[in-house]
DNA sequence: TAGAGGTGCTTAAACGTTTAAGCATACTTT
DNA sequence: AAAGTATGCTTAAACGTTTAAGCACCTCTA
């Protein structure tokens, strides 16, 4: 790589300090009263010289890095890489850069990730927290960082947030099925302590309670560290042991796909013998035999909101913000 | 944010210089005949101070950041999201992290990111090139960068790549579908001068030309540009108008799935009255009504060859490498 | 006993910015 | 004519590392 161009090189060949060329390639050639004729040379030069500020000289002197970490799930998962690149859209139109990484869920590589953003000195974080990780978001709080939590909160710290308004989703789509006619309804969920689960299972349990149908609430848990085939074979038992159910509610993504998988083996007909409905949307949802019937979270709304409230941390805001969006319900031949 | 702990804290408080400092925090103390007790205490205070380093600092001063720019078509696909978790990891083992951008096959869009990149001083760059791109490339190479082409390359440009061996893969699908007795197979690609693309196009013209077909050789373009449904719509009229049509080779992810939901709408029996062969793999493959008969990339190998060969050329390596990876062929019910 | 060599440390510059403080010089004002 | 102020620039330190060069001091060898 060729020696880089810095001011150093403008100012000699200008023959004059540094400090100048940094006041004029920053714009404030006026408020640091720099003749006319003086700024002009030296934007000249430094477009002749091809020059380009070095952030990284930049972000040691000044503090910040004009850079986020953004810490999901799972950036394969298309919930969260939709989410992402949304994220780093809006992101990138603020002048800040991303850093990515995926948890899996796990809150040792969660540790690991938030350490490499603390090495890369991120001004923000923006965190889809795992199960295990109130600890690291704690003491990240405690040394005064920039936080968001997306999806997911810890009721008991004081963060901003935002989510999906996950009782009123799930309140909605089990009030559907019942208005359709049935009442054996089961729900699957993973097995988690976390907010957003348990807000779903409460819009669910709540749901039923309300319309006396207690007796028949029903809620799988489903352990995240199953394999993918466990999972699937968790669904096919739990569906042909209880053979009134007569629909299925599956509280995200990718138990809903997995469970389509087993619905599918088991060759039932929906919605006559079982009702389905999904959750945030996939194309395969279209292209099951009977398109689904789903809860569409606001992907655009949470990746902007979470950006914007998290820059606005980051330049001084201290009042804590959290967010619970409105779902999109979609009716479809599912249900 | 409270204050960084920084090397000169370290020595302050043992009395001695940063540099002895430095030498035992990045494990020279050997080499640089630092005593075992005085290396002792440093590690003992840095632990106590919970002292991080900066890689800014680091950076700035050794001028490696450790950073590897990836530009994708669009993180939001689910082909290039798998990619990016896999070359991420890959490169945090190697104690490098990594910058996405997505530029929607926009040569703008591009040349934006990759500057974004230059300014963040990446150590490298993987990058699948948009059409119009070349020279955007030509221009990083002249400045001596570490690149990898990833997905696609210019024929015309020495540099190193890794990619699908794209003939090899569409051959092997025309010949299944002749073997299965299909002849007139149409080939659906986007309207692109890229490698890739062409090769693809050559994989079915060449196969058709060897086997007697010269005359059911057909392909059609579809321009990027177009919208979701104007793509669907091409599709659609292409297959209605010509009746004898019995298969068809879809060039990629994005095209088999909107060619999914045309064949779908068109209410074709698959594979009586059409046969289809889709390209990458998704779930809706799976959910299709008849499972879909697919060319799959290897998506680990090229991931990892990527970061391998560019974290190779960052270290010195000199030497081109370009890698044209097999594919990997999964005979279903849709042929 | 002089020189060689080893040991354990320090000094100071460098990476590329930003920015507070200061210094001439010229022009106004009373 | 002295004082004030505006103009246009420079100086130098700071951010947190790394690293070449050098300085004492000690021990060994011939």
């Amino acid at each position: 790589m060729r020696k880089r161009v810095s001011m150093k090189d403008i100012a000699k060949e200008l023959q004059v300090s540094t400090a100048l060329v940094s006041y004029v390639l920053t714009g404030r050639e006026n408020e640091k009263r720099v003749s006319i004729e003086m700024a002009e040379k030296i934007r000249k030069v430094a477009k002749d010289l091809n020059y380009k500020p070095s952030q990284l000289a930049r972000s040691l002197r000044g503090g910040a890095t004009m850079t986020i970490g953004l810490l999901l799930a799972d950036i394969a998962n298309p919930f969260f890489a939709s989410l992402a690149r949304i994220i780093e859209d809006e992101a990138a139109k603020r002048g800040y850069v991303v850093l990515i990484g995926s948890s899996d869920e796990s809150a040792e590589k969660s540790a690991s990730l938030l350490d490499t953003f603390i090495d890369r000195q991120v001004d923000g974080f923006i965190i889809v927290p795992t199960e295990g990780s109130k600890e690291q978001i704690e003491s990240l709080m405690e040394k005064n960082n920039a936080i968001v939590l997306l999806d997911r909160y810890f009721p008991d710290l004081n963060t901003s947030h935002v989510c999906l308004n996950n009782y009123n989703a799930i309140a909605e789509a089990t009030t559907h099925l019942i208005q359709k006619g049935h009442n054996k309804i089961v729900m699957f969920v993973y097995q988690s302590s976390q907010i957003p689960m348990q807000e779903r299972v409460r819009g669910y349990v709540e749901t039923m309670k309300g319309l006396n149908l207690e007796r028949n609430i029903k809620v799988v848990e489903v352990p995240y560290s199953f394999t993918k085939l466990e999972k699937e074979r968790l669904i096919k038992m739990t569906l042909q042991n209880d053979i009134n159910i007569d629909a299925v509610i599956f509280a995200n993504n990718s138990l809903t796909i997995i469970g389509l998988y087993a619905i599918y083996q088991l060759g039932l007909k929906v919605p006559e013998e079982i009702a389905i409905i999904g959750f945030d949307g996939s194309e395969v949802f279209d292209f099951f035999y009977a398109p689904l019937t789903y809860v569409e979270q606001p992907l655009v709304e949470i990746g902007i909101k979470s950006v914007e409230t998290l820059i606005g941390i980051i330049e001084g805001a201290t009042e804590i913000k959290q967010f619970e969006l409105a779902h999109t319900f979609h009716i479809r031949n599912s249900s």
